[in-house]
DNA sequence: AACATTTGTCCTGCAATGCAGATGATAGAC
DNA sequence: GTCTATCATCTGCATTGCAGGACAAATGTT
């Protein structure tokens, strides 16, 4: 079995996911997860991420035709590849069994005032 | 506002939620990890995340009384902080926003064969 | 009191991930 | 050729993930 996805590496997946379909290259991954979670990311972050879950099969790329459009280099295309399916899978797994029957009570505390042992130390 | 939560971070505050009430401690955070997500972790992994999520906050803790039970060390008992509540939550948010619609989906590529984009490469 | 046992925590160290900013490459437009 | 818009890559460091063994402290035993 493969490894564990960090939680960046999450995001990078759920975007492919997302775009698939359409061009899925660096910038628009990048939009997406932008888009979708409201937080800002550089491209280096993006793409460093994409190379590493590349190196662990989790993803393939490969190098654009040069659009008609307007200039500027060739894109590299991505595509989540069946074992990065299935590591998505399990990282959803993880994240469900692990929250199960805990979001109510995350909510409660949130509300505050109403946690159950609400000492303060250290 | 705060940093982001790692994945196993993550882990660990669902699992202090989990015992929320009764005594939160190394030995039960790490066993509640481990049943409600199938997966073996060390303890070391543990208290080294918790030493890091105390430094920043989002954990307090401090030494139990010994107990009349039967013998060994004392106790280190954990709570989770406001802070860590927060970013639980937030990260909550960042997970759910990303996954929102797309689980179908990925359900769609592991069943397999009906990739929309299913070519090979590098 | 010494020590054996049990229970639980801490330490050390390294690998993997997260992340940003600068730099480099290429394509079309003029 | 040069300009400019687009994207990708490189470099480097901070943070997290993780394991295994060492260590500590409590109780029971003789």
């Amino acid at each position: 079995m493969t490894k564990n996805l960090g939680e960046f590496e999450q995001l990078i997946l759920f975007a492919l996911l997302d775009l698939a379909g359409s061009d899925s290259y660096g910038v628009l991954i990048r939009e997406a997860i932008e888009r979708r979670t409201g937080r800002a990311v550089s491209s280096g972050a993006v793409y460093t991420g994409l190379e590493r879950l590349q190196e662990q099969g989790l993803v393939s790329s490969h190098i654009g035709e040069p659009t008609a459009e307007r200039g500027g280099r060739r894109k590299r295309l991505y595509r989540l590849q069946p074992k990065g399916a299935e590591a998505l899978d399990r990282s959803v797994r993880i994240f469900t069994a692990m929250s199960r029957g805990l979001l109510p009570r995350l909510r409660a505390r949130l509300a505050g005032n109403d946690n159950p042992n609400a000492r303060e130390d250290v």
